[in-house]
DNA sequence: ATGGGTACCTGTCTGC
DNA sequence: TGCAGACAGGTACCCA
């Protein structure tokens, strides 16, 4: 479900009213994608910090005194939402890990449980290194260049939507903002990777940020059931060119958006405005 | 190393 | 109404 402008406009909704509180109790559901790795004890009493974001993922800094750091990666898989209230109800079926604080509760709700929540020593040790490690550029970060692009498609030779996909060349598109950054950069998902130009390569890269960017400032998208952490829906979904959208007439021209299938999940573009 | 497929789990929608 | 099948925002892992 949620792609980087989900997981920022989650992490924003709650960041700044947990950020100190105090960890009363954990609650947990059923298992996530990954055990917790820490016996819940071990997290009541810590200090919550800043919550920051590293593509899709969230960590939670959870402080003890000097002593100890430490904290929580979580990650919101493909239908998980973070809600955080001061009076939350009683847990429900797909409410699967809560951490209760002085100053509210943090409950991850995850219908299909491929999200995770998971502890870490520190954001450099453990599970949380181990997941981290791969991940590409930050879309925001100066870094991420064109050229920066343009080189690391060059290096494969998979079609160019399943190399955005990855997150191992840069992070946050997942298949709504993949198949959005095509469409604004006129480019074919099914071209491969190694055949795209430097110009085009630029054209991706400002395509990939300013989507993001724009969804982000949209509250991300709400196909079924994201809500960032104040139960709010998202917006981009309306204002999508191509994704779900199979049928209908592009924008741009006219032609009927199609779908295909790549790496078993839906691609949807328009046939005219995107080019090989 | 790269690419491709599978697996995890539940809910919703479509068509017969 | 029931039921089978397709599909859904992700990604680690296994195999060739």
């Amino acid at each position: 479900m949620p792609e980087l402008p989900e997981v920022e406009t989650t992490r924003q909704s709650f960041a700044d009213r947990i950020d100190g509180a105090q960890v009363t109790a954990v609650r947990l559901g059923k298992p996530l994608r990954w055990p917790l790795g820490v016996d819940p004890t071990q997290i009541v009493g810590r200090t919550v910090g800043q919550a920051t974001r590293r593509g899709k993922y969230l960590w939670l800094p959870l402080s003890q005194g000097l002593e100890s750091d430490g904290g929580l990666l979580m990650h919101l898989g493909m239908s998980g939402s973070l809600n955080f209230n001061a009076a939350p109800a009683a847990a429900g079926t797909h409410d699967h890990f809560d951490l209760v604080t002085n100053r509210g509760t943090l409950r991850l709700t995850d219908p299909r449980r491929f999200g995770a929540v998971v502890w870490s020593d520190s954001r450099e040790e453990g599970m949380a290194a181990k997941l981290l490690a791969g991940l590409g550029l930050e879309p925001f970060d100066p870094a991420f260049t064109g050229e920066h692009l343009y080189r690391s498609l060059k290096r494969r030779r998979v079609a160019v939507k399943l190399a955005l996909l990855a997150g191992d060349i840069v992070v946050g598109a997942g298949n709504i903002y993949a198949c959005e950054a095509l469409y604004a950069a006129g480019i074919d998902p099914r071209t491969r990777s190694d055949k795209i130009s430097r110009p085009r390569a630029e054209k991706l890269a400002v395509a990939v940020r300013d989507t993001l960017a724009r969804a982000l400032a949209l509250g991300g998208s709400t196909l079924r059931d994201f809500r960032d952490a104040h139960g709010m829906a998202g917006q981009f979904q309306l204002q999508a060119g191509v994704y779900g959208r199979e049928g209908e007439a592009c924008g741009a021209c006219g032609t009927p958006v199609r779908r295909i299938v790549q790496g078993q999940r839906s691609t949807f573009f328009c046939t005219r405005c995107q080019k090989r």
